[in-house]
DNA sequence: TGATATACATACCATACGGTTGGTATGTTG
DNA sequence: CAACATACCAACCGTATGGTATGTATATCA
């Protein structure tokens, strides 16, 4: 292998420090108004290693998306709300964490893929593809667990475990363009606050207060 | 003779044509991959036609934005939702509207506003907040009809009349981008199924069925 | 009828953009 | 050690971009 070599420990190889670049300045100026040389600028790269490791932009977003999907599968695997015995504890806890996660800089929270979808949905169907497998691949992960909680609790319900995913990767989504009109966050856990209302209505139960991590940031 | 002077009805004049151009062309391509030139094509117009108008494309996107939200303004309040008695008739049969409003391409049913702000809520304030203004005029209109539902029946909430009229619009926002992202308007309809469920259990009726607009497109 | 303002059109400009070229330094392999 | 591959850099290129300068036909009005 030639990279590495262990030694300079700059911050990782240039393709992974324009990958983290990529992921935080296209959150802040979108994909289309930001410049390849923004993201050189950004990495502390230079042209030439750009388009050695990455033939186009256009192949750097789909990068960038399924290096997206990549981080963020492993930050939720590891994330505490699996432990629950009873799986709608684990839904619920899974919206707790999501609602923990907001807050700080607009760039820091908001889906990357989510942006990039709004932007090149028509015009770069590599990219939206790649984001499209960020998101509904996410909300898959969603569905074992409001499969069990409906069936252990003998719910009839006349929606599909599948929309109720996608619902809720619908609602993080939409909080997040109202959080970025306003720049405020709040706006976005209030939407997950109503979601997870929705949510404890149709388990029937009580809806549970905002669990402990109410005030941060 | 060179301009409309009445005759020629060709379809407006070239600012309301650039604005129409505006509304289409940047639902389908975005707010920064759409070009003067794209616009002025769009809009059969010159350059010169443009930037007597508009000062900079900036300024066009806060016009755009302005120009949504009088449309749209126009477009809801001579909506049929207003008719019926019962308060929370009308809120659910605004949900309905809203519902029926989208099908077909992409950029015909998607919000300019939230496209916008997705991408230049940090980069060009001046459109961010006309974008803002949009969207929250919006969901203030629907916050009287919320209201009057909740102390007609009498509901002992926990959430407050603004943030259900926002969550409205974040439902909806988050619909059109898992829409944008498969080409498939049914993921936001979806959406909007388990937000007016959620509305019907928050007021504890049963849920209606999607209404008689169930097939179109 | 002349002065002025409006509503465009044409031609042009400086810059920024995505991408290419040619090169070098370093490591890997047989 | 020769041959090759990888990772990266600096300089450059053609084009597209937002914006400007200037011209012109029509409408308004004193």
């Amino acid at each position: 292998m030639t990279r590495p070599t262990k030694k300079s420990p700059e911050r990782g190889d240039a393709r992974t420090r324009l990958l983290d670049a990529a992921r935080d300045v296209i959150r802040q100026k979108g994909f289309a108004a930001t410049s390849v040389d923004d993201l050189c600028q950004s990495a502390g790269v230079t042209k030439g290693a750009f388009f050695h490791h990455f033939k186009t932009k256009d192949a750097l977003g789909v990068a960038a998306a399924n290096y997206w999907a990549e981080t963020t599968s492993a930050l939720f695997a590891k994330a505490p709300y699996h432990a629950p015995d009873d799986p709608l504890d684990r839904v619920l806890a899974y919206l707790d964490f999501r609602r923990a996660l907001i807050g700080g800089e607009t760039y820091e929270y908001t889906c990357l893929v989510g942006t990039m979808t709004q932007e090149v949905h028509d015009s770069a169907p590599t990219i939206r593809d790649a984001c499209a497998k960020s998101i509904f691949g996410h909300a898959a992960t969603l569905e074992a667990d409001i499969k069990a909680a409906r069936e252990q609790r003998g719910i009839d319900a006349d929606w599909t475990v599948e929309s109720l995913a996608r619902h809720t990767q619908a609602v993080l989504q939409g909080g997040f363009i109202l959080a970025k009109a306003t720049g405020n966050p709040d706006l976005a856990r209030e939407s997950v606050d109503h979601l997870i209302r929705y949510v404890c209505q149709l388990f029937g139960i009580e809806t549970k207060p905002p669990s402990t991590t109410e005030r941060e940031n």
